[in-house]
DNA sequence: CGAATGCTTCGGCCGCGGCCGAAGCATTCG
DNA sequence: CGAATGCTTCGGCCGCGGCCGAAGCATTCG
């Protein structure tokens, strides 16, 4: 019987994330962006007080972290792993059992592009992976992805640059859309691509929400440089 | 406002998976297997009465299935989705606060070599694909994985059969490993190695646990045939 | 400086959900 | 057939944890 380090449980992460009120706060900064206590209250749809006690066990656990900015206190996720383990998670839930809900054009939105940590998501997201594999820009086989020789003429030419020596981060991921059921692209190339487009004014990030949207100039970029037609 | 067909939230899974006893009974299912109400009580640490109510809860949330047989009642994992999600928290998990706690050799042997839904994880998986990889066998890069030629005329020598035409799961996918924090292999050629290590013999699964031992003939057969020493 | 803002700590309420004993149903065994 | 086995349903207990009001601390603003 030795002792050795270790981490949380299964089930510790599992039930911190299992409460409504701490679902909407991961949710809300699934994007990557980090947000103060009172927006994350805002999102929780609790008391300040309340939400107060969520940010202090999230942190404990390291599933977020936190900046002290002035008055001001910004909390972001620990590690884009947690972003994962949701994105997993969603999947699982798409797959329960089939109920009618009520929803909203809100939700419309977020199917049709969002974002998904520092990468976009969504039909946007899908979609793009399918063109830029069709032009053998990017392969895509089994689940796993790689740049091919035109691909990365392709991406330096739209702006990329994905030859940072000092980062570890795999180049080119890819990451399973819980609304389309297929995969879109992750990794440094999915979160330069989305960078790429916030940078040209493409696409804004919403205010609320991990929804994304378009601009007139990014319906006809996409269209012109992609060959997608938005909706 | 238009109602659309939806499945579970993502705070509705990850609470159903944040009960202790629940993760038990989540975790034993984890390879696969399917086992009975009263197997799973144990598993789970509470009485009968108990685990059935759990088991309804999981069963209603389509995270397990559930087979008649006889007076017993065969429960298994619902689909793949719910392992890796699983394992996406479980990675979380072992980034949380290191803290010392009690362990066992229990532990040690889930670390070396366990089985994960169809496949094998934990140091032997890793080292496995290690040692593929380094004899161009598969090719390992950015968390994807694909089979080369000669790794093609390999596996066949093996005894695997990878050419199933009905199957749609993609044959070659990696999958993080918790305990080592890096990938091994899954996907059809993870469970097919598996599989084959089963039938000769190599390998046999533990009767609690996800944990796998190794028999003589494996010790020799992992060293001959994939240059694996094992401690 | 005092007032306002942002957030946390403290205290106490309350209800959801996990728990098991007792009882009941279904299947198998002898 | 009655007894045993496997599992579930019912009922009631209990405590953990989410919740907010009140109060307090830190920073900024004017």
């Amino acid at each position: 019987m030795t002792n050795i380090v270790s981490g949380n449980s299964l089930a510790e992460v599992a039930s911190l994330i299992g409460d409504p009120a701490r679902a909407n706060i991961l949710q809300a900064l699934a994007d990557g962006r980090a947000l103060t206590a009172g927006e994350l209250a805002w999102h929780a749809g609790v008391s300040p007080q309340t939400t107060s006690g969520h940010l202090a066990k999230l942190a404990d656990a390291h599933l977020i972290a936190l900046e002290k900015q002035g008055r001001h206190r910004y909390f972001r996720l620990a590690s884009p792993e947690i972003a994962a383990a949701m994105e997993a998670l969603m999947i699982v839930a798409a797959n329960g059992p089939k109920r009618y809900r009520p929803t909203g054009p809100k939700d419309e939105a977020l199917r049709t592009a969002r974002t998904c940590y520092d990468h976009l998501a969504g039909w946007l997201a899908v979609t793009l992976a399918d063109r830029l594999s069709a032009r053998r820009l990017i392969l895509l086989a089994d689940g796993a992805a790689a740049i091919t020789a035109e691909g990365h003429q392709f991406f330096r030419d739209f702006g990329l640059d994905l030859d940072d020596p000092k980062s570890s981060r795999p180049l080119c991921r890819t990451c399973l859309d819980w609304s389309e059921r297929r995969s879109h692209l992750a990794g440094r190339l999915g979160a330069a691509l989305c960078q790429r487009c916030l940078d040209l004014g493409w696409i804004r990030r919403g205010k609320d929400s991990r929804a994304v949207s378009f601009t007139p100039k990014g319906i006809s970029g996409f269209r012109e440089t992609f060959g997608i037609s938005l909706p």
